[in-house]
DNA sequence: TGTACATCAGTGAACGCGCGTTCACTGATGTAC
DNA sequence: TGTACATCAGTGAACGCGCGTTCACTGATGTAC
């Protein structure tokens, strides 16, 4: 156990890039265990360095704290691109641009799912700055997670399948409809759904957002 | 501060009420705190008693926590209930319904937003049972949120507003929503959002999710 | 190319913290006769 | 009504825990001349 999770002893006395290193052992930490697993301490036993040394490079713990919420938001980000590119193509304008939006869901969703360490990390983290415009946080478009879903929902005002008047704050009730069932689904009483009732629950939720929207 | 937190020397050496009392002191630590002020020391303190003195009532700590989250649910069902009284009596059947889900919805988001110490307390805790059937999280009406939740889409099916197909699972497609928006207006990105903001989005949301069943 | 020295990135040892929990105890209460 | 004694509900003292963080330090690196 904790000899996995010591890193083998250096030949030098410098480390190399001991910030990487510890940023990725708090990743580890954050992916299974979330936001409270992130101890500083076990992340420079991973580094293989004495606990004081992570001050060089981060402030405190809750410095590395949110760096690593920064990489959870990017890993968000880059999952949402992903998925969309799988629409890219298809058919109308229209059709187009709500599965681009389904898209988007599918992936959060899926997100929370397959990692919910890093999607705890992402948004239950008292993160001082709302969504910023940091590109720490954003995937390879540059983007944050938040920003995708505002492009999804101008191309389907674009496409004319929202109107401007109800594109507005849009943003908020379709994050939330999805958040909520990740949250419910994740550490609330949905936890014990099996994945199949669970995957159907989720459509059904995307399409309400949908035409509720 | 800490002189304001202790509780009055006792005459007595027995206490009288002890689990009430360190119930009661868990749920003002959760009302301004949450989950994590919940701790037994200081509920122990609060109650003007020596800190092992609790095992005499709960196993553990998690056992006052649970007690602590079966009261945070009830509060919400007692404020769900109080909501859904002020629309009896109002016009058609289906208006009825419909204003019925609608309280529901609002209940639960003004007690999140004016409780949110609670609210983290119900939803964030590893609490085993996933809704249980406990009286001790239910309301006046002996049904917990989430029963009421199912009244209510009930309701609708009978007033003919919502097809019984549809209904299916309906519960937790409202609670998502409704729920994420909570979250995330809580501790999430939505924090900075001033409060008649959030009321707009919170009464669309709540048609979002009307329209979207 | 070689040396002096400032700067940087680690080490070693120690802190105080408050927590949950266990142990052996004692004062108060209520029940049987 | 009075007494003996089991049971209950508190006390007192102590534990180990792992954490974040601070301090004074030393080994390695790179730059100026």
């Amino acid at each position: 156990m904790d000899a996995l999770s010591r890193a083998p002893p250096r030949r030098t006395y410098h480390h190399g890039d001991l910030r990487q290193a510890l940023l990725e052992a708090g990743i580890a930490l954050a992916r299974d265990g979330g936001p409270g697993a992130v101890v500083l301490r076990e992340a420079t036993r991973r580094a293989g360095v004495v606990p004081n040394a992570a001050y060089r490079h981060f402030a405190s713990r809750d410095a590395l704290l949110q760096a690593v919420r920064s990489a959870a938001l990017s890993a968000l980000a880059v999952a949402m691109e992903r998925e969309l590119s799988r629409v890219r193509g298809a058919g109308a304008q229209a059709d187009v641009a709500r599965a681009s939006l389904r898209a988007i869901g599918t992936a959060y969703l899926r997100f929370a799912r397959t990692e919910p360490g890093l999607f705890r990390m992402a948004f239950s983290v008292p993160g001082d700055p709302e969504v910023a415009r940091s590109p720490a946080m954003a995937g390879r478009s540059g983007l944050n997670p938040f920003q995708l879903l505002g492009v999804a929902l101008d191309r389907m005002v674009e496409a004319g399948v929202l109107s401007a008047e109800r594109r507005t704050g849009a943003e908020y009730l379709a994050w939330s409809a999805v958040h909520g069932l990740a949250m419910l689904a994740l550490e609330g009483p949905l936890r014990r759904l099996s994945r199949a009732d669970l995957r159907q629950i989720e459509q059904r939720l995307l399409t309400m957002v949908e035409q509720g929207l």
